[in-house]
DNA sequence: CCCCACACTTACCTTTTGGTATGTACTGCC
DNA sequence: GGCAGTACATACCAAAAGGTAAGTGTGGGG
């Protein structure tokens, strides 16, 4: 399956962070612990399942750290740990370059969407 | 849908190079002009109906340009547009990352796969 | 007493994504 | 003459990802 030797590291960064929710989800964790719901409402569109399931990848992959506080309601919330920090921060440019050309891309994608249903 | 204000700029990049293989695309092309069937090799493991679906997409998203030579037998290649070139370099750190972090990611991969089992 | 909030889980279904196999028009090589 | 290679398109199918709706146990507010 694995027949080029691979010199960049891409895949590996996708390992992790692969999928339509994880960036954000680091991105948005990232000043701190931040409580399930709180992240779901600063995300917005993201299921509950979903959630779940990415955060416990993201744990098992120990790029966030996992506190429950042992109180009823439930009380529980994620960080970043040392390692996923750096991750984050190899991110920021992304980030950056969406900011940048935000209105572009949006332009570009509509003029696609647009050809496509004629 | 979009509830947040989105100060992250992540959902921009994401539209334009969310998924498996378009990253790997835009790495393996940044040398220059690039062949169907090189990046094909230069990949490894990728479909022929997948690469042709995903190269149409950053094409229509002018982040690659598509040169056909009119030769037959067919001669296509595919480079960045400067707007592509700016993309790519917001990459990089993600590529760096995970070359600085190969072996510890495979690592932790493999012992989460071998929990999941038993 | 009723309902909401919390942080999930589970069952079920739809959508998206990806893969396989085949075909195409043509040329160069043996 | 037959086969490989080129850059795809198309039909069909399998797998993965994601969404919806419901349930869980508890406590606090009305």
């Amino acid at each position: 399956m694995e027949q080029s030797d691979t010199p960049c590291g891409l895949d590996v960064s996708l390992e992790i962070m692969g999928g339509k929710w994880k960036p954000l989800i680091l991105y948005h964790v990232q000043d701190g612990p931040t409580r399930f719901s709180e992240i779901r409402r600063l995300i917005g569109g993201i299921s509950e399942k979903v959630l779940a399931q990415q955060l416990r990848d993201l744990v098992a992959m120990s790029v966030l750290e996992r506190r429950d506080h042992h109180r009823v309601p439930p009380v529980v919330d994620y960080s970043l740990t040392p390692f996923g920090q750096t991750l984050v921060e190899a991110l920021i440019p992304l980030c950056e370059w969406g900011n940048r050309n935000r209105a572009r891309v949006t332009e570009i994608s509509q003029s696609v969407s647009r050809t496509k249903i004629k």
